[in-house]
DNA sequence: TATCTATTCAATAAATTTATTGAATACTTG
DNA sequence: CAAGTATTCAATAAATTTATTGAATAGATA
């Protein structure tokens, strides 16, 4: 026999726990890291997954649900985005203690990175380089997210036009790419696309969250 | 057939699943939020979720092996407590989204308030009450938590002792409770206790975390 | 050492979650 | 309004998670 407390508890704690729960699969924690770096349509993060476009829809519902994520339309696509700041703060929260407390993950972070080849560099390294003008900077997230705010005499090639858009960068010029910010997997596929087809390229893997933090030039929409 | 990369990115997703999955369940919210106030044997964990201890140890299992969890011994217990400030933290971004976007989860907590119609008080309010000495200050988070520091004058009667321990407080005297702080579901059970005897009970439901962060006094241990 | 007791384990059934398939929707664009 | 297309839905089987039961274990106490 409950009491109505206990019943109110449950309850509360049923509710509490959807926000969590939503989170607590790896398919859905990849695509947060994925909306992380800016709204994507189903097709695209299907594919970045590796997930069928069925699947991916499922679990977007998922986190539709648990107001974690929201969709806007534009032309044919339905983007998906994290539904505020407050998400992308307790994902990586969550992200931080899995990584702290989880030595296998830890491991597995690096050797993710070791494996990837890449060089990365340093917000004042891109900042020097830039300065001396011997550097195109290659901005990936979604033309939206450029069009707010870029870092100063970046270019933008969304990561999903790269593929056809390629031939308007230079092999002879050195490339830096670079996404939002964090551990930006997202950032890896640009360069290892471009390293591939034998770009000189480097990441900026701290991204542009990082940049900005450190008050470094960047061009921004003028009414913003 | 799946690349090399596609491979270790998911252990990488499943590995850091493990944390929010740990999380995401209502029981196990609730532990947490207990736990949250200090530390607890299984047996008064089990008895204050209402659930079988062997339930009750399974699920301190999984928070265990997400690290979660820790667990110290003491004579014939063993008490379970938060891994750490990350942890607090990472579930304290949780709640806070899950309270702030969940117009349900919300509207539940506010219910429970009110069902248990238990009046609180402010610090401040608390504070000018202690100074004018006329509040017996109830501390009821376990003695361990109590040694390492309390509000100045408080004494100490744990929860699960309040019950054996009762007649130490006098009905003529206002009584004010607190414990750590957040929400604060434990500090309900000792006011509920002590208002159902008849004791002239108040909750400071802001808890120690509220009150030391404004400064106001404290006794600590010498050698913290 | 034997006993006691708090906790864990193991087995199981019920409930929930996940991936897959193919069909159904809903919105755009012509 | 018709055709096209991105996304969602519905049904299902496989996998995982949860609660329950009763037995096993490990550490403390006598």
């Amino acid at each position: 026999m409950k009491t109505n407390a206990r019943i109110l508890k449950d309850r509360i704690y049923e509710e509490l726990a959807i926000t969590a729960k939503a989170m607590g699969n790896p398919r859905r924690m990849e695509i947060i890291d994925l909306l992380a770096q800016g709204p994507f349509p189903v097709e695209a993060i299907a594919k970045y997954t590796g997930m069928s476009i069925a699947n991916t829809s499922q679990h977007l519902q998922v986190l539709k649900n648990a107001r974690l994520a929201e969709i806007t339309r534009k032309g044919n696509f339905i983007y998906y985005q994290l539904a505020g700041q407050h998400v992308f703060s307790a994902w990586s929260a969550l992200r931080e203690l899995g990584v702290t407390y989880n030595a296998e993950a830890k491991k597995l972070v690096e050797d993710y990175q070791e494996q990837q080849q890449q060089q990365g560099i340093s917000a004042e390294e891109l900042l020097k380089k830039a300065k001396a003008g011997k550097v195109v900077i290659l901005d990936i997230r979604p033309e939206e997210e450029y069009q707010r705010g870029h870092i100063h005499r970046a270019i933008s090639i969304p990561l999903d036009e790269l593929e056809n858009r390629i031939r308007e960068l230079s092999k002879k010029q050195e490339i830096v790419a670079y996404c939002r910010g964090t551990l930006c997997m997202l950032v890896n596929h640009a360069v290892e696309l471009l390293a591939k087809k034998g770009y000189k390229v480097k990441k900026f893997d701290k991204g542009y969250q990082d940049w900005t933090m450190k008050g470094y030039p960047v061009d921004m929409a003028s009414r913003p």
